[in-house]
RNA sequence: GGGCCGAUAGCUCAGUCGGUAGAGCUGCGGACUUUUAAUCCGUAGGUCCCGGGUUCGAGUCCCGGUCGGCCCA
């Protein structure tokens, strides 16, 4: 039963209307409001570049019109962006143009224009344009072109969201992210940084003699981090395939090929939910090093992540100068370095609950064993015993222990529940200004299936994390090359995974294979880049690091 | 998965005790030759997220749902 005669027309529809009749009036004159033919009139010159080249015209951020057309000497130029701003104060026109440069206002003078002045009113905010004209100034001192010409080469048929607020709908922002980047600028700028940021990792490995190769994203088995998987299928071959969770296991076949130092850049997937620190791709830096230790690795991280931020800062000095401000940590000095199990002791110090205070005397081992008895009607006592015990997450510290199958599990538990959520408070520059990342090492073997274990304590790994501000940013090790011990994790792995651990990993034959062709000693890094992005933009969500993140589909839409 | 919060014009938001749906920006018409969120005059624009209930009457109260945000898992 179509009912059309009902059919209303909302505002937005008139508008479209009304941008579309424009569209129709420049037809009919003869040109195309879709135009392709800019590089008739030459090269088009990008507003920053026309910015630059009068540099020395500026005072204060304002330029007089003698200096600027000194320096510009009449010459033509030639630019193209869309109209962000129409301003019209009768025979002069004010329509400010960005491109991926920047911004400029064009200046529109109906003596100059004649009969073409009133074709103006053919341009919208939103709409693509091409001018031509002369460089000079507003008397306000806003850097202007003086145009002879302007067309409009793109007509925007639906309008842009509100000058002054832009777009905070966060929900439209993320579904119609190219409105987000016309609407918010420092959105823009968020993922400029992203790709500098990636660049820079590139330029520091290729530096150090890492060679980025490409794995496969599609996996027959799970291995290489502990995640659900997202399953697909190969039709001709009638096979189960498991996109990758983490690309590990192949770059360290290639580590027994003998390529020594390989890295990928690559998308991950986990099947697992979605939070501001969770998007199910995210995209992963891994690389791996001969003949290198977990320790050499700690001391490349501080290295690594000094240098991007540095050309970072180089490559975007003005929105870095405001991130680097805004954030609550500094990467400025040496990274703390702390054993897990001390990390755990200096946790429970903290909680000034007397019973573990002593227990930390003894070591984070000692405050586990207290913690390992029922918590019983202590833990009432226990819960008061500070403003850090209150802020413990009791529950779940429970409930966490009670799920330990082993020493390992509960000493990593205890970490994660005592000293993890403090990490950002507990080391801070001398100060107090901001915290210091730390790397948190000495990981237990029963929680690092992949990890080569310690000389010295074969309980522990000779395995790190660091955490910046309390965010997990990286997570690396000496490699476990021992094909029988490896054999044994991957063991305990499928262990788990039958009693209905849906986060084990699969028993990979083949990489044990790999693995008794020897593996030189070698140390592991992975890193999450959208993390490591937000965390240099100072983003609280990391769907503001990735441009179109993971929504539900669109409801109640009706085809347009 | 749980808790809290939100959804009203294209955008940003008000909407009192349940009683005719509001503003600014945008749009449209007009004035203005140096604007900078231009200004001034006029004018148009609504599935109040969806479904049900209570009521003489629901944007408002109740129930269910959808989508989103934040926090926790």
């Amino acid at each position: 039963m179509p009912d059309t005669d009902r059919e209303t027309r909302s505002a937005e529809d008139a508008i479209i209307e009304g941008r579309r009749a424009k569209a129709a009036r420049i037809r009919a004159r003869g040109e195309n409001p879709f135009a392709n033919d800019v590089q008739r009139h030459g090269a088009v010159e990008a507003v920053g570049d026309l910015r630059r080249s009068v540099a020395s015209a500026e005072r204060g951020g304002k330029f007089s019109p003698e200096a600027v057309e000194e320096i510009a000497r009449g010459r033509t130029v030639h630019v193209c962006g869309r109209v962000v701003a129409l301003r019209s104060a009768g025979g002069l026109s004010f329509v400010r143009i960005r491109d991926r440069s920047g911004e400029v206002q064009l200046m529109l003078d109906q003596a100059t224009l004649g009969d073409r002045y009133e074709r103006l009113a053919e341009v919208d905010v939103g709409d693509v344009v091409e001018a031509t004209g002369r460089l000079t100034a507003s008397k306000r001192g806003e850097l202007s072109v003086a145009c002879t010409e302007i067309r409009v080469l793109t007509k925007a048929f639906r309008p842009l969201p509100e000058k002054w607020h832009g777009l905070t709908d966060v929900e439209l922002r993320y579904r119609q992210r190219y409105v987000d980047l016309i609407a918010n600028p420092p959105v823009a700028d968020v993922f400029r940084a992203r790709s500098h940021v990636v660049r820079a990792t590139r330029e520091i490995l290729e530096q150090h003699g890492f060679l980025e190769v490409e794995t496969p994203t599609m996996h027959t088995l799970i291995g290489g981090a502990t995640a659900r998987p997202f399953v697909t299928h190969h039709n001709t071959l009638d096979m189960r395939l498991f996109m990758r969770i983490a690309p590990e296991l192949y770059l360290k076949r290639l580590v027994v090929g003998g390529l020594e130092r390989v890295y990928e850049i690559g998308r991950c997937y986990r099947n697992e939910g979605i939070s501001t620190r969770h998007n199910p791709e995210f995209t992963m830096l891994e690389f791996y090093q001969a003949y290198a230790t977990y320790e050499h690795l700690m001391n490349f991280t501080e290295v690594l992540l000094r240098g991007i931020d540095a050309k970072l800062a180089e490559a975007m000095p003005e929105p870095h100068a405001q991130w680097k401000e805004a954030r609550p940590f500094t990467l400025d000095q040496p990274f703390a370095r702390v054993p897990m199990e001390r990390a755990v002791a200096i946790a429970a110090e903290r909680t000034a609950i007397p019973e573990w205070v002593a227990a930390a005397q003894d070591g984070g081992r000692a405050v586990v064993e207290v913690l390992r008895a029922d918590f019983g009607e202590r833990i009432k006592d226990w819960a008061r015993s500070s403003p850090r015990a209150k802020k413990l997450d009791w529950g779940n510290l429970r409930k966490g222990l009670a799920k330990c199958e082993n020493e390992g599990e509960r000493l990593f538990a205890c970490y994660e529940y005592l000293a993890e959520p403090f990490l950002g408070d507990d080391y801070r520059t001398d100060d107090g200004a901001r915290s210091v990342p730390v790397f948190i090492k000495d990981y237990p073997f029963e929680v690092s299936p992949l990890a080569r274990r310690n000389d010295a304590r074969p309980e522990l790994t000779d395995r790190f994390e660091l955490f910046v501000h309390g965010r997990e940013l990286c997570n690396a090790f000496s490699e476990l090359n021992d094909p029988d011990d490896q054999a044994d994790r991957f063991r305990a792995q499928a262990e788990k995974k039958a009693r209905g651990d849906e986060e084990a990993m699969d028993y990979d034959e083949d990489y044990i294979r790999a693995l008794e062709y020897g593996m030189p000693p070698a140390a592991g890094f992975g890193m999450g880049i959208d993390r490591l992005v937000m965390t240099l933009t100072h983003s609280a969500s990391i769907r503001d690091v990735i441009l179109f993140p993971l929504l539900r589909p669109e409801t109640g839409q009706a085809v347009r």
